[in-house]
DNA sequence: GATAAGGTCCGTAGTAACTACGGGGTCAAG
DNA sequence: CTTGACCCCGTAGTTACTACGGACCTTATC
């Protein structure tokens, strides 16, 4: 893939890195993505660095980087830079967010769950879900963290 | 608890249910909560059944439920209903949603940890975190839905 | 060369579920 | 009667996009 590669359109673009076209003006306007260079109707030209850009930002959203530590992390990713412990430290901070996520939502699916299968074997003069739901506390206080 | 509640309010609503004030007047807003009667100087006043109401929509969001679900499930809580598996249905689909949000991140946690663990143990020429990023393709092409 | 289809431009607004702000009226205590 | 706490309302900001609409531009066909 060495290949020469002739300036690309933005709908090029979108399609070789995988993000909708709006996505990438919408990087561009929020900085994210450099404003790249115009073709003389004022149409965006890209090159393969911004393929490379924007399919680093797209795949570090996947793994659920914000925007703001894709930044961050386009800053370390900066060549000339060694310092693999910065990127360690966001990782890591991140890594603590995905395993609190998971912790709550593993709590959640429990006492779904639960009441669903109440719902299965009791008589149930009142819905088990609606009853918790109606009931002054939930078994050891869910505080999950906004969704 | 059965003395004589005197009516609230809207920052005594908020405390007693849990919910921030300006969470209310918004789910007064979008037509969650009804809106309540007045005082002579246009304070709203609230009674103890605005409180169950509020209390059962914190929890249920809580439980990670959407305003339009819950705007369901108080309709199938109204008193009369005995359909247990409407709530039923809701419940289990929200389950699934929970489940596969669970899946999703675990296989997150699991790469982030993979390559936080290859940091530390390689020589690192390059950051392997950064390295994953800049890489045509993340292992089992991980598509977590949208956070 | 004309015309039609499709690509791109831009700014703006909408999404979910709130949270925050600002300028004003109201109530209770001292 | 003044101070501080409370409440009113409408509006805007948050996150990360997505959608819309009217105006240009380009490409292909006739």
């Amino acid at each position: 893939m060495i290949t020469n590669m002739r300036p690309l359109t933005i709908a090029k673009l979108a399609e070789a890195s995988g993000v909708h076209m709006e996505t990438v003006r919408y990087y561009e306007r929020i900085g994210l993505m450099p404003k790249p260079s115009r073709t003389a109707s004022n149409y965006r030209s890209y090159g393969p660095e911004h393929v490379e850009r924007l399919s680093f930002i797209r795949r570090a959203r996947e793994i659920g980087f914000s925007i703001g530590e894709i930044k961050e992390l386009l800053v370390l990713a900066e060549p000339g830079r060694t310092s693999c412990t910065e990127v360690q430290t966001l990782t890591a901070a991140h890594l603590g967010k995905v395993r609190t996520k998971i912790a709550d939502l593993s709590k959640l699916e429990a006492i779904l769950a639960g009441a669903l299968e109440r719902c299965l074997v009791e008589p149930a003069p009142v819905c088990p879900v609606l009853g918790m739901l109606a009931s002054p506390r939930i078994p050891e206080s869910v505080r999950s963290r906004r969704d």
